[in-house]
RNA sequence: GGAGAGGUGGCCGAGAGGCUGAAGGCGCUGGUUUGCUAAACCAGUAUACGGCCCAAAGCUGUAUCGAGGGUUCGAAUCCCUCCCUCUCCGCCA
């Protein structure tokens, strides 16, 4: 959420710099500005209204009969003025609230600009490795496994649904291996690994934004009050601070990192009828996420290497990808600014998302009240927010299937995972 | 799920309709004293949203005692609903 008077102050900016993500992101501005002024009026009329009637009511203490009587007439009725100018204060604060939620973040004047992915810009210094090459037509993750009699979308379906998937013998341990493998070099780098609640709260999902914009993404369950199942460890993690400053003697320093491992439960996933075949888009997958929370001075500097703590674990497995830095247009409304990192996926010969860096300025920090202090003596301020995905873990068992794989369909695992296997140096056929 | 006890500032802990943003203590910050340290003493020590001010500083208003509603001229204090914590019972990996 973007702070009232920032915007308030800064209209003309503020919808420059909105529209750089496309025409109607600054629609639920237009009222804004008028609405807070009706704002101030109400709260000065009703704050001084009620100032006169509390000094007023002092009188009561000592008045006796006629006289307290007819002062309590008097504040009865200041009393009911001021109900009734804060309950229009309060229908006038909803409309801009409401106004406010639905406005995305202003992307960061580094974001380049463009409309759709294909503005997005590919920051070459940063790409890793080269295109495996075979003397083979290879395969695509689904024949690998299929094929190796350790991937069953059939029995997924039956007791689940489409986009399930079931992993049996070397290959669930393939995925349990690659989880760990990623929380130890996340440990290395300075994250402290967190296990968190997979089901959270409301204010849990406003605080870091998927509430109220994007509730049909989200699986929700019928408990009351309700829980939902986490799109992301982004949000239980990000949470962990809300309403805390950093700094503070129960809170942890400001420029603390977490990694956390968390099944991920996305209901829209594949409505557009994308990626239907295969692990890359899935109702639960699992992820370690890496979050961050920077003061401002160095947020941007902490997404530069939160992108490259992001890709290590890439880099240790072998696994050719890039760095692409999203357009304005293609940012996560949430989002100031985004790198993304593609895996290379011969099976499809492209590019395929596997790891989401962002940075969210306060964004996030003012819905979740998540601020640090400065110094002992200066006031608290807004915390900035980032995480990445450090990475997608079933993403990474499509890349590994697809990049390791022989011509027999056997699978190579790759050096750094083997301690996690016990040695195990091949997927063969069961 | 059932029964009971609780939730007050960074922490502990008083308060039981107006004099309470909240006693007292601890902690923290600054100062005085002091060979050093410690101790003692003095002062300060929340947040949010407003107003005055070019701005800062400062002054000032309002709100906040788990959350939300209600009663009242006036609520930390009375009533209702909810959340959370603890103890016991039940259930359970």
């Amino acid at each position: 959420m973007l702070d009232l008077r920032f915007v308030v102050a800064n209209l003309d900016h503020v919808k420059a710099a909105l529209a750089r993500r496309g025409a109607h992101a600054s629609a639920a501005l237009v009222s804004v500005e008028a609405e807070a002024h009706v704002r101030k009026e109400l709260i000065v009329k009703s704050e001084t209204l009620r100032a006169e009637q509390k000094k007023q009511s002092d009188a009561m203490k000592t008045l006796r009969g006629e006289a307290q009587a007819e002062l309590r007439t008097k504040l009865k009725a200041m009393a009911d003025e001021v109900k009734a100018l804060d309950t229009t204060l309060r229908e006038v604060e909803a409309r801009i609230e409401a106004a406010l939620l639905s406005v995305p973040n202003l992307p960061h004047p580094s974001v380049p600009d463009g409309q759709s992915e294909h503005d997005n810009v590919v920051q070459g210094p940063r790409n890793f490795g080269a295109a495996p090459t075979f003397a083979f037509a290879p395969k695509d993750h689904v024949a690998l496994g299929e094929g190796l009699g350790l991937l069953d979308f059939e029995r997924a379906a039956k007791i689940s649904g489409a986009r399930f998937a079931v992993l049996k013998g070397d290959l669930a341990r393939l995925e349990r291996a690659v989880l760990t493998f990623f929380l130890d070099v996340a440990r290395e780098r300075g994250y402290t690994e967190v296990l968190t609640p997979y089901l959270v709260n409301q204010a849990s999902l406003r605080g870091t934004g998927q509430l109220p914009k994007f509730e049909a993404d989200l699986f929700k369950t019928t408990v009351e009050p309700p829980l939902y199942l986490i799109p992301t460890a982004e949000v239980p993690v990000t949470n962990l601070h809300r309403d805390e400053i950093l700094g503070d003697p129960n809170s942890p320093p400001i420029g603390t990192k977490y990694a956390c491992f968390s099944p991920c439960f996305r209901s829209e996933a594949g409505s557009a009828g994308k990626d239907t075949r295969g692990l890359i888009r899935m109702h639960q997958f699992h992820k370690v996420e890496l979050v961050r929370f920077e003061t401002p001075e160095d947020s941007q500097e902490a997404l530069e290497q939160l992108t490259t703590d992001a890709q290590e674990p890439l880099k240790r497995l072998g696994l050719h990808h890039r760095v692409v830095a999203l357009c304005a247009g293609d940012m996560g409304a949430n989002a100031e600014k985004t790198y993304d990192l593609e895996v290379w996926l011969p099976g499809q010969s492209a590019f395929r998302e596997i790891s989401s860096c962002s940075s969210f300025g306060d964004y996030q920090a003012r819905r979740a009240q998540i601020r640090f202090r400065p110094s002992a003596t200066e006031k608290p301020k807004l915390a900035h927010t980032l995480n990445g995905s450090g990475l997608a873990v079933g993403r990474t068992v499509v890349a590994i299937l697809e990049n390791y794989q022989q011509a027999d369909g056997s699978v190579v695992i790759p050096e750094a995972l083997r301690p996690y296997l016990g040695g195990l140096e091949k997927l063969t056929k069961v």
